[in-house]
DNA sequence: CTCCTGTACAGGCGCTGCAA
DNA sequence: TTGCAGCGCCTGTACAGGAG
């Protein structure tokens, strides 16, 4: 059988065997006075020990006693404490379950107990907490506002000899205890405490509203949240079908297209199977990628693999080696440059500008023919296929695009200046 | 008219590879 | 290890054209 205790000198709470209790051996879980003080050991070794000391005929003690000489007797002393019990139950965990689970009302101790128990009803200013816990914890202290409402309540429930719970708000409190103040004809420092518990109390109920209000808050938040994601992952979803779809309307229409010449489709000639703008017939440069192949083999997904040679799209055909070389190249930048140059050759690029448009740092500038726009256009397709398998944020994909033509534009110059460098360098060797 | 964007170009900085 | 050349990249400037 186990009781649950309240120790009077610092109102902590324990689940003990009845054993620690002194003359107590209840016969049923009611065989006890809520009202009683009673003398109770805090381990249950202790009540073993002095168990046996009393089989031992009591005084004496042995080597290992406390107070080194003193006997049985003056350790029991130390160890009994006074403590009033509130519950019994068969087992510790169901005391303990029940104790935490419902909220035990302390009785208060009948007068005639606590004379009994005299200086023991003398608490503690601080530490008066009603703690229901486990020995091993029970002795922490609590701080700041806690520590002030603990001392106040201490303070009244000395004065009062009143029993008090934690569970009873501030306004009760002071209901219960005015009649003993004003018995005691000492209101003064009472209701300031009491104003001051007041204060914590309520600016404690402010807070827990606060907190109430930012939960709900949070809680709509992620609600939204979540939408947006569902949202966001329709769009991805659709956008993706649509790729698809294009991909699949690209390759129909091509197929179209070079369904007229049909010779020249089953003679394998990507260049004529595409429409090519005005401009590129004007600056026919694309010899590199003229070649005549067989029909193409799909591999790589949309990049079609045929002799040593990448089919990009629209009859561009690049060399497969220097393809993969490509697919391992770090970063958008390199990407373009070295794809620029595998389309059109450094020797192509050097003599054209992007767009077409004459420099506008010098007044009579002439303009360099611009790259064909449907290979830049493929140019954009590579390099939106590499994005697209590192990021789905449309915004980034769109901007890292759009930085194409500034690759280009500055693979040009560098190609330039390299040019210029080593024309430079000839003439230098020239003179000399 | 102003502001913004895109393009071409020059110049410079930092990294890398190579030869002395 | 050091100096140099080549290359990639960034920044600043000038200009054109479109949008508001």
């Amino acid at each position: 059988m186990y009781a649950f205790v309240r120790f009077l000198e610092d109102n902590v709470c324990y689940a003990l065997p009845v054993s620690c209790v002194q003359d107590f051996s209840p016969t049923s879980r009611l065989d006890f006075d809520n009202q009683k003080v009673y003398t109770v050991y805090r381990n249950p070794d202790e009540a073993a020990a002095a168990a046996e000391d009393e089989e031992d005929g009591g005084g004496g003690g042995s080597p290992g006693d406390w107070g080194g000489g003193g006997g049985g007797g003056d350790r029991d002393r130390l160890l009994l404490h006074k403590a009033q019990i509130l519950a019994l139950a068969e087992d510790k965990t169901d005391l303990e379950n029940s104790v935490m689970q419902k909220k035990i009302k302390i009785p208060k101790l009948s007068l005639n107990h606590i004379e009994e128990a005299g200086e023991v009803t003398d608490y503690g200013e601080e530490d008066v907490e009603l703690r229901h816990s486990k020995r091993q914890d029970g002795r922490k202290q609590s701080e700041g506002a806690h520590k002030s409402i603990e001392a106040v309540v201490a303070r009244l429930e000395k004065q009062n000899g009143m029993s008090l719970s934690n569970n009873s708000s501030p306004e009760e409190t002071f209901m219960e205890t005015s009649e003993g103040i004003n018995s005691m004809d000492d209101a003064v420092v009472p209701r300031v405490l009491y104003e001051e518990l007041l204060r914590s109390y309520q600016q404690q109920q402010e807070e827990m509203r606060h907190i109430q209000q930012e939960l709900e808050r949070t809680r709509r938040q992620l609600v939204q949240q979540a939408k947006k994601l569902k949202e966001y992952g329709a769009l991805v979803s659709e956008m993706k079908e649509l790729r698809d779809l294009n991909r699949r309307l690209q390759d129909v229409l091509l197929l179209r297209l070079g369904s007229g010449p049909a010779i020249e489709l089953e003679k394998g000639k990507p260049e004529s199977i595409e429409p090519e703008p005005e401009v590129q017939k004007t600056y026919s440069e694309e010899a590199n990628t003229s070649t005549y192949y067989p029909a193409p083999v799909p591999v790589m997904d949309k990049y079609i693999l045929e002799n040593g040679k990448v089919h990009l799209g629209s009859g561009i055909w690049v060399d497969e080696e220097k393809w993969h070389q490509l697919q391992v190249t770090q970063g958008d930048s390199k990407y373009t440059k070295n794809l620029a140059v595998m389309i059109w050759g450094t020797d192509v690029l050097k003599n054209r500008s992007v767009t077409g448009v004459a420099t506008k740092k010098k007044k009579d500038a002439v303009p360099k023919p611009p790259l064909s726009p449907h290979k830049l256009s493929i140019v954009r397709e590579c390099l939106y296929d590499r994005i697209a398998q590192e990021t789905v944020d449309e915004t980034e994909i769109a901007q890292r695009l759009s930085k194409v033509n500034k690759y280009i534009c500055e693979k040009i110059m560098d190609i330039n200046k390299s040019c210029k460098n080593e024309e430079r360098r000839e003439a230098k060797y020239n003179l000399q």
